[in-house]
Formats: structure tokens, C-alpha cells, sequence
DNA sequence: TAGCCAGGTCAACACCTGTTGACCTACGGT
DNA sequence: ACCGTAGGTCAACAGGTGTTGACCTGGCTA
């Protein structure tokens, strides 16, 4: 039953339905995401799918799993840190197809919106209570969510031409200063 | 063939398929909205649906019609503008489902989010131009839009927790800074 | 009153989906 | 040489999908 670490024949395969699991999830979202593309584009049977994965979701979960590797910011200058938060996000959507997966299966999955509110709630807001009031930091974190999911739905998925054509240092310049208030602009007590 | 407007007996019906239609694609997206479904809320043959609108496309493209009804904001003073035009989007998000379906939808659909892109380009650009520079303002109307869909996609989509439990002056409060930067902030020619 | 036709029903089609279980095959340990 | 088993194939299932065409029906007009 149990195998020293060294490597299974199946490990190959499994990484393999996985990579196309991310492209397919990445490019069609959920339901238009078919296990036998999925299966067809890793050039394997459909079953083995099932086998390694268990069902569609199971694999949807498998392959959608992320993580913001969020770096510490604390020790930047606070006026520097929004634009350093906004080129981790664009680095970080840019070289993973599984935020895209994410992203498009979220709008239409519930287990995959779960999620993405976790991704948040977790990875994100904890980050933020080491630059902002503790309390605050939940308010904040989505606030910026709002921002770079904003920016990526309609730059990686929508394609909107004005956003597509932005250069990454117009992106920055633009986006910075607005991540920047959402994680240090002062909140009116009276609202 | 022709007849005077006085209204034929199936206007109704073709307003409930299309009202029923216009709430499936809100709540399921494109994909997990089936004609069936549709029909079914209508308490019609699905049938009915295709004699009507021809194929799922046509009626999706018929539910997801879209007006933004753009006010005319050049009367007012320059530092309200961002203010109004948040509240805008918000009071169009809330009374209409349109806009919803719209957004699930042009996730996975081309058709739609085609419909999406000429959305902001042919009605909210145009209202940009009476407030810049008319050359700047498909990319303002595209930065705007950024932000725009972006708190959409989080509060009414996602239901990301601290985004749907900001109040609607809270919103404002974070929002109209923003906007009010995307339309007027100047832009570094150096980028 | 007869007949036409807009409006509506019904059953079926061809196809595609996730999922299953029976079967094959090659190889490592004994 | 043998055989157990990890890894893989194949064909089929049950159910859901968009879509179609044949058929009914009730009210208006001639």
C-alpha cells in the first residue's frame, strides 16, 4: 500500500490531467470545461480522470488551488506598499492560470466563489492587519479586491481594449494610488 | 400580416419569457440557465421559448438588452462628478437584472461580453468625452469600468462578506475618490 | 355558421454530459 | 516462470440539453 517517495509512474499522468485541467477551467470556465477535453488534451482516457480525481469538482478544487503568496510589506515605506501590492497581483495573475480558473469558474460556481472569498478573507486581510488597524483590515482587503478583480476581469477576461492596452507601468500608475487609499485612507465614523 | 399596436395577446407571454429569462441567466449565468428552466418559471412549453426568440443566443441577446441611461453630468461641478456617476451605477445595478446576467454571462460567453465591452465603449465613453479630453476618454471610460465591475462582481456576485456589508454611503464614500481620479487624474505622457 | 390562424401543447430527435464497471497489459518481486 | 497489481482502455449507462415538427384549440372575421 504505502511507496517510498520516490516517484510513481502515475505521478507523471496526474500532473499532466491537472495542467489541462487549469488551461480548460483557465479558458471555458466550469460547465463549458469538459472532463473529456480535459481528458483529451492530457491524452488519456476520460476514466483516469475520475480515477485520480474522483469527480468534477473534486478535480475543479485539485486544480483551482491557489495561492496569493502574499510577500511581507511591512518593512516598505507605507507610501510605497500599494504599488508594490498591485505588481504582486499583476505578477501573480500573469504567471498562473489558476487565478484565471478561479475567476471564471467563481462567477458561475459556488464552490469555486467560496473560494475566492476565502482567498481573501485568508490570504489577503491577514497581510493587512500588519498595516492597518486590525478591525479594519476585513473593510480593506475587500475594498482591494474590488480594485484587482475589477482590473483583472476586464484586462485578462473581458478583454476590454482600453485595459488590454494599458502598459504595465500605466497600469501601476494608475492602480496604485487607489490600492494605496484602500488600505490607509481614513474611515468617516459617521457612515 | 401587419396590425395596428394595440397589443396582441402574446405580448405578455413574450414579456414573462423574457422577464423569467432575464432572472435565470442573473442567477445561474449563461450555461446553467436552460431553456427549460426558463420556460418553466414562464408556466409555458419551452417550445413557446425558441417559436419566440429563435435559439437560446437570440433570447440571451434579447434579455441581456441594456441601457445605462447615462445622465448628462457636464452641468455639474467637477468634484461632484465621481460622486454621481457612483451613484449611478449603483442605482443601476440595484433595479435592473440585466446587468447581472450580463456580467455572469460574458464570463464564459463571447457574445456577451462582446455586449460588455460595447457597453462601456458606446455609452459610457461618449459621456467621458464632455468631460476630458476627448482623445483620453475611451481609457478613462475603461479604468472606470475596472472599478465599476469590479465592486459589482464582489458585492452582488461574489458576495464577498465585508463588500456586501458596506452601506450604500459607506460605498460612495470609498468609490467616488476613485472614479472622480479615473476621469479627471492626469496622465504621466513619460508611460 | 364556417373557416382561418395566432397561440399553444406534446412527444420526440440527436447530441453531449459526468460517471461507472468490466476488462486488458506490462512489470517488479518471489 | 509466475502472478499480483498499478496503470490504463473501452463501451456503455442514465440523465439532461437545445431544438424540431406534427398536432391541437379557441376566438375572430368573412
Amino acid at each position: 500500500m504505502s511507496q517510498s517517495p520516490g516517484e510513481r509512474r502515475s505521478d507523471r499522468t496526474r500532473a499532466g490531467i491537472l495542467a489541462a485541467a487549469r488551461e480548460r477551467f483557465a479558458a471555458d470556465g466550469y460547465e463549458r470545461a469538459t472532463i473529456r477535453a480535459i481528458a483529451a488534451d492530457a491524452a488519456i482516457d476520460p476514466a483516469m480522470v475520475m480515477r485520480y480525481f474522483g469527480n468534477k469538482e473534486k478535480l475543479f478544487a485539485a486544480a483551482a488551488e491557489f495561492d496569493l503568496r502574499m510577500p511581507d510589506f511591512s518593512a516598505l515605506p507605507r507610501e510605497e506598499v500599494g504599488a508594490a501590492l498591485t505588481n504582486h497581483f499583476l505578477d501573480r495573475w500573469e504567471d498562473d492560470e489558476s487565478l484565471k480558473a478561479l475567476l471564471r469558474a467563481s462567477v458561475t460556481n459556488e464552490v469555486a466563489a467560496e473560494r475566492m472569498r476565502q482567498l481573501f478573507a485568508g490570504q489577503l486581510a491577514p497581510v493587512i492587519k500588519n498595516l492597518a488597524d486590525p478591525a479594519e483590515a476585513a473593510t480593506r482587503a475587500g475594498l482591494v479586491a474590488t480594485q484587482a478583480l475589477g482590473f483583472a476581469l476586464c484586462r485578462y477576461v473581458l478583454a476590454l481594449p482600453p485595459v488590454a492596452a494599458l502598459t504595465r507601468p500605466q497600469a501601476v500608475a494608475w492602480l496604485a494610488p487607489t490600492i494605496t487609499r484602500y488600505l490607509t485612507g481614513t474611515i468617516d465614523p459617521a457612515l
